[in-house]
DNA sequence: GAAAATAGTTGAACAAGTTCAACTTGATAA
DNA sequence: TTATCAAGTTGAACTTGTTCAACTATTTTC
């Protein structure tokens, strides 16, 4: 069954019921999106979330100086959306790219927030993953503050193996906040 | 009525009747903390949250180097907590100091977690302060990595000008991941 | 109200990271 | 299969931010 990978996944977050869980996934539908194709534009509104089946995203924005920045990368099994844009419904800053050809399941927002209406426990599953994810962006923070782009590096590779293989040093240098010319150096080093 | 702030607080980000709000207000008691006493110290469990009734806290580790790192501020109206220690119940890492005589109001963890099975709503609540909470720290890296140590500087006098007020430029400096030295030579600068 | 501790300033030498440009290597597409 | 384009490497000059130390100003404490 498609759906199995992310009714795993959404067990991991709250106990609900198999008929919960239905009710919940019957509005998840299946997206192919290319290598190199975007599933969102800087500028755009976000109207879903989604889910990785298969391949890689890379969550990025450009700024003002041109450069790109990844805010995260999201692989099989992690979750994608410009949680910003959606809520407020204002223009994306952010790019929603494949970085291979990938699967993903979306919901659309309208669709979401009715769930949160209709089957109660939604609230709980996107409560422990908004919490669970704030740990993670508060422990990034930090990190980010402590340690040198160097130990930054190798915290990443070693920490995300499977998605580092299958990046470039370029898109490694944007998600960790330096340029790839320095990246290079940081690698020649050790 | 000394609840009056949390309750407003409350109602930005969820809808609740009287009695929810009754149920949900009546789990905080208050607390006063002097000015550099401590809320919560690295090493510590966090068995509660906390809501800032007055005065202005610092949340803050020490890494391995012994540099002070600030993770944030809380002034009046904020909420406080280590969020990751009361979520997994490990070892806090995290520091949580008064700047100046306060007052805070906490709710213990097991009355949390009972919360959210006696009064549904309350899942929501949190569901969307955590939901907000992101979408800040999401914007505060990308500011980080976009911005130099002038302009994150300039950002953070003039969108938090009544906490800036209150720091030193030792714990802004801390805040913004920078040493306190160089912030001396950025004010001179313009 | 004096002594002690903490905060802020400044300068010089240094380290971390950037920029630009030139080159090499590898992937892609017609 | 060659021409093209993107990715990675390297070096030199540069900018941003750090470190350390010495000093001044401001709070805190007894």
């Amino acid at each position: 069954m498609i759906n199995d990978l992310l009714k795993q996944n959404i067990k991991k977050n709250a106990q609900l019921s198999n008929s919960e869980l239905e009710e919940i996934c019957k509005h998840f539908y299946p997206e192919s999106i290319k290598k190199k194709d975007f599933l969102l534009t800087q500028g755009e509104l976000c109207k879903f979330e989604g889910f990785v089946l298969e391949g890689c995203f890379r969550i990025f924005t450009i700024d003002k100086k041109g450069n790109e920045n990844t805010l995260y990368f999201a692989a099989k099994d992690w979750w994608l959306m410009d949680i910003d844009s959606f809520m407020n419904q204002t223009p994306s800053n952010l790019n929603i790219q494949a970085l291979e050809d990938s699967k993903v399941l979306l919901i659309n927002r309208t669709d979401k927030l009715a769930l949160y209406e209709s089957v109660p426990i939604v609230e709980k599953l996107f409560r422990v993953m908004s919490q669970k994810a704030l740990v993670a962006w508060q422990r990034r923070l930090i990190r980010n503050h402590c340690e040198t782009a160097k130990e930054r590096y190798h915290y990443f590779a070693t920490t995300y193996p499977n998605i580092a293989s299958k990046l470039t040093d370029k898109q490694i240098a944007s998600y960790l906040g330096i340029t790839h010319e320095f990246l290079s150096k940081i690698k020649k080093q050790s």
